[in-house]
DNA sequence: TTAAGTGTACCATGCGACATAGTACGCTGT
DNA sequence: ACAGCGTACTATGTCGCATGGTACACTTAA
């Protein structure tokens, strides 16, 4: 289903959280579409079980999948998200802190302005 | 000289490198400066000595500053500092990263992309 | 009804990064 | 000589994360 990156700095779980996320966003996964079970997933990936399920409950607090006691887990309707405020906050201080850590390099604004709009470009094919 | 945020996921050390890269590259504290000694910061800041020494030492490894044993630890010729391709490559992630988290919040990319635009205008005039 | 599969809730353990506390040494400038 | 500086080292405690294991309630299909 997806890769993880052991030696990333990012939790298990919160990998799992963001490639999910990512696979529901672009529509590779629809809504309704019924996600590997807790057990299933956690050996895909080869991780433990309650790992997964972090990741889940996470995930379903945020509205991106529900789940029906006994019978699995689903894609939510994600036309029905609303961005929770303090994400929103959260998204945009890491997009500053992203963006200053690029002129603490020594680049110039221009030349980091310049990469910030290649990497937003190439994601524009994926989304919408 | 700077404040903390003790509720910050970033650890303390992190932030007083942050803080200080900040101070630097916007040429608040100039090239041949000298910084407060690993005891004063660690005082003025209330952390262990231990910490702000982490920070300088990471600080110094990266180019920012330099130390004269028994004398002090002083403000680098920032125009000398060439970008490690690893923080490049850290620094482009992060914000592809933190564009995507915008993404997975439901906003169109349209809107993301104005927002990051903002983001990014309102950094130029610190900077160059 | 039974069995398998599902989500869910615990508890205990180990690990690593971080921050702290304390001590100590060598260097420099006055 | 002394004060201030960077530096090194050990030890301790905390916290988040991941793991291993057990258990329970629910639903679906045989």
């Amino acid at each position: 289903m997806f890769q993880l990156d052991l030696k990333s700095r990012k939790s298990i779980y919160e990998q799992v959280m963001d490639n999910l996320k990512e696979l529901i966003m672009t529509g590779t996964l629809s809504a309704g579409e019924k996600l590997p079970s807790v057990r299933d997933l956690s050996k895909q990936i080869t991780v433990n079980p309650n790992t997964v399920q972090k990741a889940y409950r996470e995930l379903e607090r945020q509205g991106y999948i529900y789940t029906t006691t006994g019978v699995g887990t689903f894609v939510a309707d994600t036309s029905q998200i609303q961005a929770d405020p303090r994400d929103l906050k959260a998204a945009r201080e890491a997009l500053d802190e992203a963006f200053r850590q690029l002129l603490y390099l020594g680049l110039t604004h221009e030349e980091a302005k310049e990469i910030a709009m290649t990497i937003i470009e190439e994601r524009r094919q994926d989304y919408d």
